[in-house]
RNA sequence: GGACGGGUGGGUGAGUGGCUAAAACCAGCAGACUGUAAAUCUGCCGCUCCUUGCGGGCUACGGAGGUUCGAAUCCUCCCCCGUCCA
């Protein structure tokens, strides 16, 4: 049961990667009295600072950040574990009555925070490693026939090559005993106690791209490839989770001699822009979201937002 | 100067007479995405017109000619690039 709770402001930030989120979020957090609180599936990764672009602590400003270095590398995050650890993260900024403002990159954590997960299974390691070797077994498009057979409507919507997706629709039907597509139209448990007020930061693409490549070689000035070589020296398994994300993929080759520097900050910058684009895909689709032109560190941005969020909290 | 090899759409690179606006991959653009989400996947990708169709027109495989019903593919000359010989 859900006591009552009376209805806060939450503002949540959202943009792609390098917009200056982070920078905005600390800004209207030192005049609105609030905390950020990140929502961004990389940064809960403990010791993975540079890359993930964590704000160092000069750019805090002395505002307590959460949700960062929660995670050990050998740990998995996921959506519904972010909303755990964000629900308790918000119950003590309300008793503290500090606003929370959510720098928000993973546009999937966010919906789960705020609408709901729906009540499903958690990810079952045994089960997916047997549908992975049956797989293997078959012939093309197995997955997607085995999907079908459970759920013909989750099927349709499930591209047959998307076998991250496939896999995880099958797993949700054979361990909750029910279509997916069923499950999805029961109902989720929204965020309660929260009123979202959501700053979307969209600079002009050209101008984006630029502070990426800009950004991915401050980042390998300042220690990066280090950053990674300490990573691994620490006992971190290669193939531990963060180690997959952008830039740590590509300095972690570097560190195998499999590839030249120059050759991973081309990829990380590529990979960096196409990232802001799927997140740029991603946002548009969002409600609500007052969207400003330009980088969060642009006074004119950080003056507009604080007069909007102003007029929204006067209401 | 001579001998080979090669010049293909934004890039790499298949293609040796019709099924080729031209494979594949990359880049780019657009999109999907309820527990891996910095992930995963989908569509488009020469120009243009419309009655948006397995539709029409135009342009295109270094350049110019030629052979052929038909050429990126064959022939001739020219221009560039690479390797080797002088």
């Amino acid at each position: 049961m859900n006591q009552e709770k009376p209805l806060l402001p939450l503002v949540a930030i959202v943009g792609p990667t390098a917009a200056g989120k982070s920078t905005l979020a600390a800004w209207l957090a030192e005049r609105l009295g609030g905390e950020v609180v990140a929502c961004d599936s990389t940064q809960l990764y403990r010791g993975f600072d540079i890359g993930t672009a964590k704000p160092m602590v000069a750019e805090r400003r002395g505002i307590p950040h959460h949700l960062i270095d929660l995670l050990e590398p050998g740990e998995t995050s996921t959506a519904g574990g972010y909303r755990e650890l964000a629900i308790a993260a918000l119950d003590d900024l309300r008793r503290r009555a500090r606003i929370p403002i959510l720098t928000v990159g993973t546009g999937l954590y966010l919906r789960a925070l705020l609408e709901g997960l729906a009540d499903v299974p958690q990810r079952s390691e045994e089960l997916r490693d047997r549908l992975r070797a049956s797989r293997e077994a078959h012939s093309a498009g197995y997955l997607h026939r085995v999907l079908q057979r459970l759920d013909p409507e989750a099927a349709r919507k499930i591209a047959a090559g998307d076998e991250q997706k496939l896999i995880r629709a099958i797993e949700i039907c054979l361990l909750s005993r029910r279509p997916l597509s069923e499950v999805h139209r029961s109902e989720r448990a929204p965020l309660q106690g929260w009123h979202a007020v959501k700053i979307g930061l969209n600079p002009a693409r050209e101008a984006l791209y630029a502070r990426i490549h800009a950004r991915t070689e401050a980042m390998l000035q300042h220690g990066w490839l280090d950053e990674v070589r300490a990573l691994l020296a620490s006992g971190a398994a290669e193939d531990a989770k963060p180690f997959g994300f952008i830039g740590y993929r590509e300095l972690r080759s570097v560190l195998r001699g499999e590839m030249k520097i120059v050759d991973a900050r081309a990829a990380i910058q590529q990979a960096t822009r196409r990232y802001a684009k799927r997140q740029q895909t991603w946002f548009r689709r969002e409600s609500g979201v007052h969207w400003c032109a330009g980088f969060g560190d642009d006074p004119a941005v950080q003056q507009q937002s604080l007069a909007w969020l102003r007029e929204q909290q006067l209401r």
